[in-house]
DNA sequence: TAGAATTACGTAGTTCGTAAGAATT
DNA sequence: AATTCTTACGAACTACGTAATTCTA
């Protein structure tokens, strides 16, 4: 058994059971992936991937127990790996962020900027996703934090912890009846056609949780996955835009900012780890820029809880900031 | 990285850093080992062992941070081996049980010979130790399932379950004044002279226990760690045996055996496995054949329990079976 | 027929063991 | 002086890539 044969088993299963793209993105010989799979599957005495003549169908059940036990070794081998640079250069490493639009465009950029002065021999790459892609990343050690609005907690290896709480603003064109509007109130919202997040996207369930408690069906005419789509379109008069409070820059001037956190019940913004992964240095110190009050001990003291809730009752009653 | 150059870094740690030891222990050559755990440092870019010119002289604490994680991932490799053994032949394998002389040689034998019957597939090897030893040996991997009546949870990743409870009777030679003695008491035991276990062994603690509670500062002459010594000795007339109610043969008719149930507390002889460990089929069963009341549900549970206050609560109040 | 996996084969690199050398206790 | 690790070197093996072949959809 070699490292190299559970990665190769891992990472076909992780790529639709196409040995030839699995070796693309390995940059490797789709034959020498073959080969070292079937050397795997004869040492072992078993099948790990059930075969119609020369085409991978499916993984077999004693399969996927290996596959998913070969995963959990791939990360500890990254483990050992970090732990070693942390012990050899502890300011040189690599940070993979996992998030969504808004969060990139909005909010990490200055927590970014910070952080990249402080450890300039950090390599920082983000991914972005859906909030389930996010947590599919972090789980399988492709992304070291998770940073979403929507639920991220898929999984039981994730833990999730609260970062802050936003709320939203309406967005029109300065020519636009509610550009004048003192008191913004859901039922006049209702009353326009909307333009706002998908449903899984940046809080998106708290604004149809109003309308909803208030008895109301709003019509929502049009939605994106972020918020600068969303502003286009509010230019070009398709509707009123809900969006949220970060998204509101003041270089859009062309656009009247109403805010609206009180028609809306306020969306926590969390940060997730995986369980298990170590923690450089840094990584502690990326996690404090972005949430003050998620220090290296508050940090440890979650990753070392058992279960959910313990994590949850730490952070029960705690005032996050607002953004 | 190299899974070879893992198990190297971690058998030398557990062979007192000798590399010529580990060598030979694992079959093969001394410099290939060396060779490899420089190339694993090199490709790590840290010292796992620290050196005085030739010779290893202590791990470093980055290396000692890596070789825990080493472990890891031998044992996840070990699980993968037993998994695929699982599908591809549920009946053969091996089990290797680690435990006292007391339970290999009074309780161990019924359960084995069935186990052996119904499996003849499964090679079964028994090592034996002290309690901590044998707890050693199922929390690094070295076997899967320990066996003792002294504390054997010293590590959180090793999860215990009561098996069964025993009491002590007091063995003298024929002709010995205690022989004809109708009622047992402490007091009556305290005036003669004691031959039994050693401490941390088969339930020493509750025999020292008992005379303490009741004032009593007994004569222990002689102790040794198994049975089969301890009534050598009181043939030979050193003193009044105190052994394990399992441990009085029949065929020991030279010898009285006096029933001390009343005298002292029961002591409960407790199983050990390894969390995380993949668990073969046969495994249930032979827990199952050791203590009844250890169903497979049962034990995936316990397993499965964030902390071992749940696995107390799991057995509380449970009736366990008298040996 | 095109896409995809296996088989065949040669090359380059790696592991491993023996033997000799160097340092420590 | 004995033990122990490192260096040196050669043999066996293994992984990997290219090219050809076989199979599926």
């Amino acid at each position: 058994m070699k490292l190299q044969q559970l990665r190769y088993i891992w990472e076909v299963a992780h790529h639709d059971l196409n040995v030839s793209a699995t070796a693309q993105s390995l940059y490797t010989s789709q034959p020498g992936i073959s080969k070292q799979i079937r050397l795997l599957e004869d040492e072992l005495g078993i099948e790990v991937f059930a075969r119609s003549g020369k085409h991978l169908t499916r993984i077999t059940p004693a399969g996927q127990v290996v596959i998913n036990l070969a995963g959990e070794m791939l990360r500890t081998a990254e483990n050992i790996k970090r732990v070693a640079q942390e012990f050899s250069n502890e300011r040189r490493g690599s940070l993979v962020l996992a998030t969504t639009h808004t969060q990139a465009r909005y909010i990490l950029p200055a927590v970014i900027s910070q952080f990249m002065a402080k450890y300039p021999d950090v390599t920082l790459s983000l991914k972005q996703g859906t909030p389930p892609q996010i947590a599919q990343m972090v789980a399988d050690g492709e992304a070291d934090l998770a940073i979403a609005t929507e639920s991220i907690a898929s999984t039981n290896d994730l833990v999730t912890f609260p970062c802050y709480q936003w709320n939203r603003c309406v967005l029109v064109p300065k020519d636009h009846p509610l550009a004048q509007q003192k008191k913004l109130t859901l039922e006049v919202l209702a009353e326009y056609p909307l333009v706002t997040y998908i449903s899984g996207f940046t809080g998106r369930a708290k604004v149809d949780e109003a309308f909803a408690a208030a008895g109301l069906e709003p019509k929502i005419v049009f939605t994106a996955a972020d918020s600068d789509v969303i502003k286009t379109y509010v230019r070009l008069g398709v509707g009123v835009g809900i969006v949220a409070h970060m998204a509101a820059d003041l270089r859009d001037d062309d656009l009247v900012v109403l805010d609206a956190s009180h028609l809306f019940e306020p969306s926590i913004t969390r940060l997730g780890i995986r369980r298990g992964t170590f923690m450089r240095g840094y990584l502690y110190h990326f996690i404090e820029k972005l949430a003050a009050h998620l220090d290296r001990d508050t940090v440890d003291q979650a990753l070392a809880a058992a279960t959910r809730q313990e994590v949850e009752q730490m952070f029960e009653g705690l005032e996050l900031p607002n953004r």
